[in-house]
DNA sequence: ATATTAATTTTACGCGCGTAAAAAAATAAT
DNA sequence: ATTATTTTTTTACGCGCGTAAAATTAATAT
């Protein structure tokens, strides 16, 4: 920072204050390690002359680096955009030094990024994977020289453990509401979703509407790949063409295939909504940054963002200290978010 | 990959190989420098060894190393995400090692990231900067130390170069259009924007009404942030208690404002688009990934995301091999996309 | 076949740090 | 003050690779 000489390494750094490199070796990997008015001394001088341990070297020969690996199925998706950059966060509150990946919706990305991730010898990963799509077999090879932490999407028994929502709630949740505020909802998804959690969440529906008494409707759309939205509104006219609805209240399996239909709605004339002009309501569920902000604004079930990203990085700094214990799975509630559009 | 004993260093592998140790390094540095059929043994050896480079005992040494930095100022705005993939792939297609950064929106951050950053000892940077907050001297010094092109947002004569938009285009096009198709727009943006482009396109605007005969009418609107579509909202609704907009045609600053004010207008049931039984029309600039999916469809301007982002990467190859010239600034076209909204 | 040039191998050193073991010093407890 | 304990210093080695210079080999030209 000041006019002092430039300090080339840790040898040079040490000397000028007036400790042996072991021991400022020892600062940098753990500041606590060393007595108080050691770390004084170190911090005193850190300001005056402006060193970085040189992190390669540093790297080189530590069992275990400070990295994290942060990947995510699709970053340009709103949704996970926001996750990561929670988890990220937290990753660097617990002393970490993340780095954000995205598989892009293709698996074989997914792959050769845990493969590359393999050579930074990452202390740990947080890993949202693709869904149906992933390889399991290499992901679990992964999980073997690296601590993972799975998040948002579920693979069963992979992993340290699992941190996500209770989908099945989620979609209990909305369907009850839209069964006590109108005409009990019909279900609508892709017909094979990417992500078990769509699972999950049709089976939330069945068993609310068991539950209530009322007949499940279930509407299986076509479409593959991460464009929710077009695959949404595409499969909603392709309803409307084949008779319509079968029922004035959709119950969307994510807020992105509901904006989607939303627009299909519009181009189709069909009013949205919940006042007396509208004829159908329609609802998503994970609170989409984007969800308030449809036409109309969406009724949704939003997840627990920050519950689940400290938790998750909390059991992976656990992972990471070397406990073992049984795959555990961790599953937030949603909470219910009134709209407009049902 | 077979049952070959596992190998540990690039010793190990060229012994395997029948080479030198010195001559492995340089393939590995450069597949093209060794001889081809020396190159041959290598990659044959490579399949049936599985034997990766140690990143950190590499770039130790190195003076350059592959590591390019992607640092955009929200990644939880998909418009940022979408182009960060692309520059991302072209950077793995020319044979950079990219890693991504978001600023979240923070001055402070987007400073913490650079120092982090070199490091790293990155080859080069590609740095869309948050605009009007960015803290131009530390990014100055940081571009002393590291080639580093700027796209999306400039910073005047900073960086080795700047990529991106001709925003004034972008406004003059769409100004044009929504004159010669209905009434003269009015021009909706944020009082004190985030982003420089949001002058350009201003003038874009202004330079279009004068050269058309048309009085220009500029709306500002309060709001700090990068929550655009909460801002327009706002905005929106401001305007609508305090008489209206001046004219029945609205040109929004950028997407994520025009969804917002799309917003407003449903919330205050005012009909939007160019049939006959709307009142307004709304457009934007950008086109968002979701600007096709709003309601209705938002009519837009379209950036060229590939050739920015290729040509950005284009530039900054050149930045890294040593190549002097004067500060270069590349603007792209946009395209007129024409939807229900005006 | 011989001289010329380019590619490769040998040899050798250094990068900046981690880390282990033993010795010395500082602190705490008795 | 003496002993036990913790922290720091010394000493020493190694990690996996880059890279320069000299010696060797291979490819090309004459």
């Amino acid at each position: 920072m000041s006019n002092s000489p430039k300090i080339r390494n840790m040898e040079e750094f040490a000397s000028v204050s007036g400790l042996s490199r072991p021991t400022v070796s020892k600062y940098f990997n753990d500041p606590d390690s060393v007595r108080a008015s050691t770390r004084a001394r170190i911090e005193q001088s850190l300001e005056e002359y402006d060193y970085t341990p040189n992190i390669y070297a540093m790297n080189q020969n530590r069992k275990l680096t400070k990295n994290v690996g942060i990947l995510v199925p699709y970053l340009a998706d709103p949704f996970f955009a926001e996750i990561a950059r929670n988890v990220e966060q937290r990753c660097i509150d617990a002393g970490f030094r993340p780095t954000l990946y995205s598989s892009h919706g293709d698996p074989n990305l997914e792959v050769e990024i845990l493969e590359s991730l393999r050579s930074l010898k990452p202390a740990g990963v947080l890993m949202a994977p693709l869904g149906r799509s992933s390889i399991r077999g290499e992901i679990e090879k992964f999980c073997n020289y690296v601590p993972t932490v799975l998040f948002d999407s579920n693979i069963p028994d992979l992993g340290f453990a699992f941190v996500g929502s209770n989908n099945t709630q989620f979609s209990m949740l909305m369907a009850e509401y839209l069964c006590r505020t109108g005409e009990p909802p019909c279900f609508f998804e892709m017909q094979f979703p990417s992500n078990p959690n769509a699972n999950k969440r049709r089976q939330g529906y069945l068993d609310a509407m068991e539950r209530l008494g009322h007949e499940p409707k279930v509407i299986k759309i076509e479409g593959e790949g991460w464009a929710f939205e077009e695959i949404g509104r595409l499969g909603a006219h392709k309803v409307f063409e084949t008779g319509g609805f079968p029922s004035s209240t959709v119950l969307c399996s994510n807020d992105r295939l509901a904006i989607g239909v939303l627009t299909a709605c519009w181009e189709k004339g069909v009013r949205v909504g919940i006042d007396s002009n509208a004829s159908i309501r329609v609802a998503g569920q994970d609170d989409h940054p984007l969800a308030r902000y449809t036409c109309p604004p969406l009724t949704t079930i939003a997840q627990e963002y920050e519950a689940i990203s400290s938790y998750a990085v909390e059991v992976l700094a656990k992972a990471v200290e070397g406990e073992k214990k049984p795959h555990e799975s961790k599953l937030f509630e949603g909470k219910l978010i009134m709209r407009d559009s049902a």
